[in-house]
DNA sequence: GTAAATATTTTACCGACTGAAATAAATATG
DNA sequence: CATATTTATTTCAGTCGGTAAAATATTTAC
């Protein structure tokens, strides 16, 4: 292998050229290269050059295009592009209270299997936190007959600010120390790249790739559990803001000194919103010994219940508020609003809508988009997997280049 | 002239590195070679390259260093670089309700003259708002001995939506039309490039070329006048949103159902804090005959009147209200609160910036520096002479390009 | 005066991308 | 069926930005 000079702004290039042709054949499908030249707005040598590259890394194949003979077009047949969903298995977890939500996918994001692991501790040492997700990981992979070793990359999603970029755990509900580097306990422990991400991020990550946001420069997601967080895309890219920590929605104020809130302060949107600030309000009414979930406000709403009513229409009003106030200070493309459980449909009225909109000052553009996507309980896992593919695709690509010599 | 053959992309790459250049020593002031290269990781010879093109444009220019012999150290002594400010002369422009304020500035951004030309209409048709833009510019130079003619480039700013890359102004309180695309007119009028933005986002490009946001890469800037204003810098560049319209900060919504806005809604943060919404709140006291301003509410305030106080202070903790949710939602590096009358002296108190800090989720991290800029009344037109200087250093890189054939 | 140190410029080269030409693979046409 | 036409992809030579290394410039140290 001779020692390469690529100046490392050739390189970076080459890169971006690359994952901006493996990024649009994963948002477009099967799309011949041809396509992918003028979407891009770059020229066919390039795209051959890239394509064969990425096939050659295995992260691409083509496909036979069985409609070809049907187009009735003349001149040489289009030959589609696509993932090759078999080249690598990434593991997603989420690292909840009481378990750890883990899903397989192959590169496409289909799910291959996934695994609940339960969980003793809500707070691990980060020895413990790692060697847990190593126990959960092989649990999942014995499922399939498999092992850890065949899993190309693993993403874990936790509550918390996390700095990403450096898999550095400033702190996580998850995890008894704040200030965490993982990256050594990780690379030591697990026989593939692993990362660590804010679990609101991943959602975004998830919307991006896969979900709602497909395709889209500058949105917002909102998820929904037992809290409200927030992630951001702009530019194609996640927003992390200056100390690499999420995007605090849940606890924006729209009261002046308001409910008070886990957090401390007061006024806060989760104060309103959240599943302990709706179990709270339903304290006054003397009924909350039976109720859990915010999903049991709302079958005891649905079932005539007024207070319960009212409880649930507080909390989409403050919602409505927060999500307007969001389209006010960004003027995304697109808000997409997500949550596993059923227990937000309170948050998705059209009393709710009509506020969002009515709290947006209006322009001549339409509103944004506010789109629901109501998803399984593998959310979150789903997210990390997400994001998990999105950095085995960087690194892939980056080997590329480095056996390129 | 040969026609090149340059690939769009290389060109790009060209300009690209011109700017980071040009933009370095903006930033930094008279700086060596060496330094900018390591500065920007990139080799001396890239930056001798590229400050020759630069200084064939007359854009910057090599200054004797003084200090040289002083320094004592050995080797060639570092050749400094530095704006040239007497290359081009901008002119900046806030088109207000009564009158338009102009200053015109060398290419360092140092005043040459300003001048204020009083309107009789505050709003105009397209065409008398060119023309009378030409006029109060025509006025401006010959404070100078000088005519329109000598202008690199004329930067515009007004209350509204405006598409800047387009010229194009959705709506703005200073024009009859909606909806106006000003290109050809411009062009047609005046003999120079001329720019269109959004009066917030611009006093955000004069923070970030001349102000508290110099090198920084993801700070807010909240302008007060008599409504609040946002102007959101992120990784550099102004954010403008989807739709190309300024965040609107002053109608985020700050109370549920709360206090009638001019906008036709309720409990916007400016229904709280405005100029009108003071004033509002003292006709309560019967008093408000004599008051006119902001600024009268203070003195009465400062002279022992507890309700004229108590309407401040309740101003005061709704803008602390919004400007935490800001830096909740952002996490930015910094935020800058930019004003030009003493009349917002009310909303940078003590008290305010504890509400502010104690509205933040806290990390480790040290909270964004939360900065107040007092500025003359010549603020906006600054802002957009900023833009105008940035918008003109872009062109003048594209024709060196353009004409390095 | 010569050596050493540091800044800048010159030079030869690399490599990403491109346009144009070549090639491949289909249909249309007679 | 052979040939022309059309369209997709690949090949190839060339351009250009950036770089490393060598050369040059300009200072201080001794």
């Amino acid at each position: 292998m001779l020692k390469s000079k690529a100046s490392p702004i050739s390189l970076e290039q080459r890169n971006a050229t690359r994952l901006r042709v493996l990024e649009h054949i994963r948002t477009k499908g099967a799309v011949p290269r041809i396509e992918i030249a003028s979407a891009l707005q770059t020229s066919p040598a390039t795209v051959t050059a890239a394509t064969a590259d990425l096939i050659s890394a295995g992260l691409i194949k083509e496909i036979e295009s069985e409609a070809q003979s049907k187009s009735g077009k003349r001149g040489r047949p289009k030959v589609l592009l696509q993932l090759d969903g078999q080249s690598f298995l990434v593991a997603g977890l989420k690292i909840a209270r009481q378990m750890i939500s883990i899903i397989l996918v192959d590169f496409e994001g289909n799910e291959v299997t996934s695994h609940k692991f339960p969980l003793d501790n809500a707070r691990m040492s980060p020895t413990d936190f790692v060697s847990t997700i190593q126990k959960a990981l092989e649990e999942t992979c014995a499922k399939i007959g498999g092992s850890v070793g065949q899993l190309a990359g693993v993403s874990i999603g936790v509550a918390g600010q996390v700095d990403a970029s450096r898999n550095f755990v400033h702190w996580s509900s998850s995890i008894t120390e704040r200030n965490f580097d993982f990256r050594s306990l990780l690379s030591n422990q697990l026989p593939c790249p692993a990362f660590i991400e804010n679990d609101a991020n991943l959602v975004a990550k998830a919307e991006q790739l896969f979900g709602l946001g497909k395709g889209l420069k500058n949105f917002l997601v909102v998820t929904i559990e037992h809290g409200v967080g927030l992630g951001i895309v702009l530019d194609g890219k996640l927003y992390r803001g200056e100390r690499g920590c999420g995007a605090e929605f849940g606890h924006t104020k729209v009261q002046l000194d308001g409910a008070l809130c886990q957090c401390g302060q007061r006024g806060c949107l989760e104060a309103y919103v959240g599943d302990y600030a709706l179990l709270r309000e339903m304290t006054v009414t003397g009924q909350n010994n039976e109720l859990k979930t915010a999903s049991d406000i709302h079958d005891r709403a649905f079932s005539g219940d007024e207070r319960a009513a009212s409880v649930l229409a507080r909390a989409g009003q403050m919602f409505g508020l927060g999500v307007s106030n969001l389209i006010n200070l960004f003027d995304p493309e697109c808000i997409i609003v997500s949550g596993t459980q059923k227990s937000f449909e309170h948050l998705c009225t059209d009393e709710v809508m009509a506020r969002i909109r009515n709290g947006v000052i209006s322009v001549d553009a339409a509103l944004p988009d506010i789109r629901v996507h109501h998803w399984g309980d593998l959310m979150w896992a789903k997210g990390a997997a997400a994001y998990g593919i999105e950095q085995i695709s960087i690194l892939k690509v980056k080997e590329l280049a480095a056996n390129a010599s």
